[in-house]
DNA sequence: CAAATGTATTGAACAGTGTTCAATAAAACA
DNA sequence: TGTTTTATTGAACACTGTTCAATACATTTG
């Protein structure tokens, strides 16, 4: 039965054809100015057709949510030939501050847009999990090296997470304009060099 | 003249009123899913008259935005009272943390909300700016008292702000659920101690 | 091949949004 | 009184996410 095959194979494509146009839309827009009709328009179908292939919009965005994660974990991989965790560590924060610099709208999408983020055991949800376990097993090593000795792991990776999101959040809403003269670029690297300051005393 | 006198204390009410039920709406249902329409309707008039008191809708946003600050700065200002500059400095964030938990929609209005935020001299951008002055001379008051030496006061108040923010924004956009087995208030108020930590070792 | 079935796509419709504006009501001034 | 300002309305415009009957197409069946 070949025919029934090639059949998922189209509606497969379909549904990557409205991602590709999501997302293309998406990243000159931001998703909230991003509509159903703007996407059916970038890859010329009616807007109603996209019902067929996903559930609502809340669907594409759990969608480009999970690419999002995809490619920071993969931005973030590349680090694994550093061998020393605590370098590790400081190199994930560069690598993840200079993905939210890189991919600003794929960081507000994966965030800080306001959606439900339907926690339906898989789903793009997962993903997001295993980058925080990255983290945190980048915290246990470090402990294991002699690293933040007394300090509660789980809380200190939700503190480094926070710290880095912080700069990156302030960042992504524009909001560091309070800041003058200093680039975006300035603010955001020295102070995350600032915050590697203490972390190195710790 | 009494009357254009009287006619302009009406029109302030006017605004006012607008504004308290914006602020209702608001707060129940958060700023991207209050409309005009529900604005109006709060107050018992139409849609169009808001338009004779307010340019948009960006300026009811404005208006909030200030009003936000300026409770978190009466907030913070009770701090005045401890003297020693560094247990202001933990203290406020420990206040900003609190007022994110019992404010979440004016946090999501103030640093969250996606919005021009017009810098026009005045407005309510003025205030944010005030409050990072406020984080930025306890900043300099520790460093007087011998912390943190050697690090450069700009970077570090953006830090600062920055890690503390980012436990926030976490939370008001509800990006906490993959650290299980805690709760927000726990996760938050450690994760706070944990970055006070090092601090203290600074 | 033709008819019937199922699948994919359309375009109109619905209720909602922010915003504008002619008409109108109300008040102040002459 | 009539005239001019000021405040308010409600309809309209162009948009939004979403649903759904109608339709075109592809495949299977008679």
């Amino acid at each position: 039965m070949g025919i029934t095959e090639r059949k998922q194979r189209e509606k497969q494509e379909m549904r990557q054809r409205i991602l590709n146009g999501a997302r293309k839309v998406f990243l000159q827009n931001g998703y909230e100015q991003t509509s159903m009709r703007n996407i059916a328009n970038e890859i010329s179908y009616s807007a109603g057709v996209i019902y067929f292939h996903f559930k609502d919009k809340g669907e594409i965005f759990q969608e480009l949510h999970k690419e999002g994660f995809s490619l920071l974990l993969r931005q973030l991989r590349v680090l694994d030939s550093v061998i020393d965790p605590f370098e590790r560590l400081k190199a994930s924060g560069r690598a993840f501050i200079q993905f939210a610099q890189e991919n600003k709208d794929y960081y507000n999408l994966m965030f800080l847009v306001e959606e439900p983020l339907k926690n339906t055991e898989e789903s793009g949800f997962q993903i997001a999990k295993e980058a925080i376990k990255y983290l945190h097993d980048l915290v246990l090593a470090c402990q294991q090296a002699g690293r933040f000795k007394d300090m509660d792991p789980e809380y200190l990776t939700f503190m480094i997470l926070s710290a880095t999101h912080g700069i990156c959040a302030l960042f992504c809403k524009d909001r560091t304009m309070s800041f003058e003269h200093k680039t975006n670029k300035e603010l955001m690297e020295n102070g995350y060099a600032s915050f590697v300051t203490l972390l190195e005393k710790g």
